[in-house]
DNA sequence: CGGAGCTGAGTAACCAGTTTCTAACAGAGC
DNA sequence: GCTCTGTTAGAAACTGGTTACTCAGCTCCG
């Protein structure tokens, strides 16, 4: 064992070339090793806890790393393991509550393995959103996609990249690609069943974002069971997903005619009971309105929004279930999806005579 | 110019010894290089547009890239530019609107100049923060705080490990760490005002975490406008943030006699507005109430939430000038300390007589 | 026609870590 | 006392890039 401080870990110290110029001062493996002169080596077992060194040198690597202040660089330390121990999340808008929820499910099941996650909001652009799946997916071992409005052919083109990947609330048929779902049909039909059996029979549906699958799976729905009851009518009303789009929705509603909304998400339903509220139209007295996604504060509109709730931390850690036995090698399992509860509040009333 | 695609870039091509096992297929720059038939060097000039490279061999390097579906290792990259062009954020609370509109104005605006964002939530924990923002400085090249929740003293001895660092809502005494506000004091007596003119004299404020900075701001302020007005009474009432707690403390409201309430935010403010409906209490009729930050909805709550707005997206893009410079050596500019304005909607009127 | 100047690409050092070998040393057993 | 064995810690290779330096080959000019 060398006791000298000097240059003891460098193969070749010789005079430097190429490289970049950086701060001398910062403090490096290196430092730390010449400080308490032992190699490189050492440094790394003492910080990584192995057991191979003896106490007293440990100690002295500790004293050495303690007074220069000493941090191991993520970067250096990542580019060695092969692995960063991070995990990438991106949704397509991060103001909705929903997404919110997912990310602190996944956030905190990541967290308990020891992982951090890095967010992304594509702003529920396709585009930008294949650009930042790429990105995130390079800064970390693993992706995954919530509610993605990438098209089909370009997602399918792309899963290869991304893997590790977990899908919530989109599939791509025919891989392997683990998707985390809502079953958004039974959610839709539990609705309608519920304004059916309050007399309502004309309809109006706000639609969402035309790239969300979710919105498909609902107007699919909507549409089969407008087919299969005679007296139903439905009537479609491009919307969007924010309380603005809601709130601006409220005018065409009325003049559909209908006795009942069902919006495409809570936001959605609560900018359009607003709206309505503006225009002096009584909920659930003239018209009733449901939501979808029980987002927190569904609770305390006035009056409190009738909708289907969803299991939304558990997207978010099952996502990390999914996500880290992929990583792990492991099978992920078999894709799940979760059933919706309707819960009846009081935006929904009988119809009117 | 060598022609042959052997391993000319390796100076000593012996066999492995230490290092660590990976996948030999991964398309490194190394494969490139040797596909290629060029140095490494070559090729990272070609990926980085450098124009010293013979156009018919740049089109061979990029061809070898396509070919191996190369893209370079952003971990890599970063360890040897000593830089990762990615910032983070840390929020107490991603739910809230507010951080979410200066995320997007820091995103954007950083987006702008190359880097990349990432987001941590500190759910409103002064321990989680603090970890947070070590390991989340630690990964990008600087960092925001916004409403940090780290008490002074830690904050200070934290804030050189954590340069370059832009502070959001909070400031160092003494220190030249960047610091951006808003005049919770002047928001405060503007809505005091406000309500005052409308003849009310017992007003309750419901308090936001302890921990927060602007909470004390508002705090200090209403006891300020209640020592000199005769006849003003204040009561403090330990609420929260979040819509849960607002909502809960409407019997606490009720039980004061307060004629207006001011709450900490706006979904406090919601919140309360809520549990208020449900106890029949008529807004602004029996009970005025005024929120803080105009978040989206708060137009379209029932009635519309009078509040004080506040600059949230040029907090986030200015936040990113002050980094910006910070991390380019530059002067980050003088501290700036944003207005609110106040936006008179229908949840105040006049005291009830 | 020879030397200077310019260009383009390769060599090797460098970023800050981890890990495989290997060698030195100490203790145990004969 | 000497060999065998088991630690322990150092040397060096390795992660995948960037870049300062060098040098070969060509052009241009005297």
């Amino acid at each position: 064992m060398s006791l000298d401080a000097g240059d003891t870990h460098r193969s070749k110290p010789r005079a430097r070339r190429g490289g970049v110029r950086r701060d001398p001062t910062a403090a490096t493996i290196s430092r730390v090793a010449d400080a308490a002169g032992v190699s490189r080596a050492t440094v790394s077992r003492v910080m990584n806890g192995s057991t191979t060194v003896a106490p007293e040198l440990a100690a002295r690597v500790r004293a050495a790393a303690e007074a220069l202040n000493y941090e191991p660089s993520l970067l250096a330390r990542s580019l060695a393991l092969g692995r960063t121990s991070t995990v990438s999340l991106i949704v397509p808008d991060l103001a909705n509550p929903m997404f919110q929820d997912i990310l602190r499910g996944l956030s905190t099941a990541a967290g308990a393995h020891g992982h951090r996650l890095m967010v992304a909001e594509s702003n529920e652009n396709a585009e930008a959103e294949q650009i930042l799946a790429v990105e995130a997916r390079r800064r970390s071992d693993g992706l995954v996609l919530a509610s993605s409005r990438i098209p089909e052919p370009q997602l399918r083109a792309l899963h290869e990249r991304l893997a590790p990947l977990v899908l919530l609330n989109r599939e791509i048929p025919g891989t392997a690609v683990p998707s985390l779902s809502v079953d958004y049909h039974a959610g839709i039909r539990a609705i309608v069943a519920h304004l059916l059996g309050y007399g309502h029979r004309r309809l109006v549906y706000l639609a969402g974002p035309p790239a969300s699958t979710s919105n498909t799976d609902r107007l699919v729905t909507l549409r089969a069971e407008a087919a299969g009851s005679p007296g139903f009518d439905l009537t479609e009303l491009d919307c969007g997903s924010t309380f603005e789009t809601g709130h601006a929705a409220a005018r065409a509603v009325l003049a559909t005619g209908a006795t009942a909304v069902v919006a495409f998400n809570d936001m959605v339903a609560f900018g359009a009971l607003s709206g309505l509220h503006e225009l002096g139209v009584s909920v659930p007295g003239q018209v009733s309105i449901t939501g979808f996604d029980d987002i927190p504060f569904a609770r305390y509109t006035t009056p409190p929004l009738t909708t289907a709730s969803i299991p939304k931390n558990e997207l978010g850690g099952q996502a990390w279930e999914r996500l880290w036995a992929l990583m792990s090698g492991a099978s992920p399992g078999y894709d799940a999806r979760f059933q919706p509860r309707l819960l009846v509040r009081d935006t929904t009333g009988p119809a009117p005579a």
